[in-house]
DNA sequence: TGTACATCAGTGAACGCGCGTTCACTGATGTAC
DNA sequence: TGTACATCAGTGAACGCGCGTTCACTGATGTAC
């Protein structure tokens, strides 16, 4: 066993981490403050320094994390649904594209969150975004019906973002419509005629 | 005739309106600064606040700006392409997602510049923000092939803004491939076997 | 056309605030005996 | 098990910088005669 309990040390990390991850998702990489993130981590700005070299180097590790739990987060709704005989596709397509994955902003994709941020991030951070994007469309490969190469991936992958950004944009009034067009129009492209339902 | 002579103050006006229009999408709204924006105008920070109320009013203003540029800018480029035989759709499509459009994210399509950005705006800010985006949409409308429904237009809107992002966070290695993939895609699905080409 | 004056756009110094970062200190954890 | 001490995580005051905003002043534009 390497896993032994945590120490106060490494619990306080990972509160920060965690608090940096819903900040950038929720505010942007402009956004995130290190007094807030560090008060919402239930301790002072001051003992920062000790868990993160700089706030850019927090803010490196923290779109990692945001991606990471974002695609286990995805991973785990996709399974209930498959589970319940929808196509891997149609699982995740709803789930990205579905109006609790909007309204998460603090918890959902963080791609979507600050896509159009990234290409003006540093370099390390950049290099991060690129990951979480490839990640992303790893995800979608895994749910591709076969036949369907890996292009394809990309793609669908690109349209969920751009999607779920522009329900978000738009608000909750013309949030569904926006949902639920994009998502039968990615459906009748790539999602075979379904066995069930 | 309405139209005089601009006065002196109304070029400035204009100057600086287009360069705060370019700053918001090379740097994002909360890239812009006062002093940089009126350097560039060719002016010192100070008169700054003859000319706009405040920062925020300017953003307003420049991404109302940045907007019209842009589609204008989009709708001259169609033409020369429609001219040569395209579709109107494919025009579009291609145009927006080219290389040149990817590189020119100072003059290009503000809502792919700032997208992630326009939900945590001020609400004057987001108004403009929606008001851009159901404008890309009105562009992609009038450029359907007849019998697709309005709702089509909005899809292939967030489909052309979250393909430009992800090939400008690839970056220029990778940039082509999805540029080109999800331009396939697009047309593929809507536009219609065209007669020419 | 030329001079005197009023208006107005633009200048640059200064202010205040927020924020990233540093650091001397405190209080808690855990080890030695 | 209990006490004495060393280590270490966290505190909060302070610093410096950047930036939005203000304002007294300057120099240019344009009108009156």
């Amino acid at each position: 066993m390497t896993s032994t309990k945590p120490s106060r040390r490494e619990q306080s990390h990972e509160r920060i981490l965690d608090a940096a991850a819903r900040a950038v998702r929720r505010s942007g990489v402009a956004g995130v403050g290190v007094a807030e993130v560090m008060k919402e981590a239930g301790l002072t700005h001051g003992g920062f320094y000790a868990h993160f070299e700089s706030r850019d180097a927090l803010l490196t590790e923290a779109l990692e994390h945001a991606g990471g739990q974002s695609i286990a987060r995805l991973r785990e709704r996709m399974r209930v649904r498959t589970d319940a005989g929808e196509s891997p596709l149609r699982a995740l397509v709803c789930e990205y594209l579905s109006e609790p994955h909007m309204e998460a902003v603090e918890f959902g994709c963080p791609v979507a969150a600050i896509a159009s941020e990234m290409p003006r991030a540093p370099a390390a951070l950049l290099e991060v975004a690129r990951s979480r994007v490839r990640g992303l469309a790893a995800l979608v490969e895994t749910a591709l019906p076969s036949g369907l190469s890996a292009g394809s991936a990309l793609v669908i992958a690109s349209s969920l973002v751009g999607a779920l950004q522009m329900a978000r944009v738009l608000g909750p009034e013309d949030a569904g419509v926006v949902l639920k067009a994009c998502s039968e129009a990615l459906l009748a492209q790539y999602d075979r005629p379904a066995a069930a339902g």
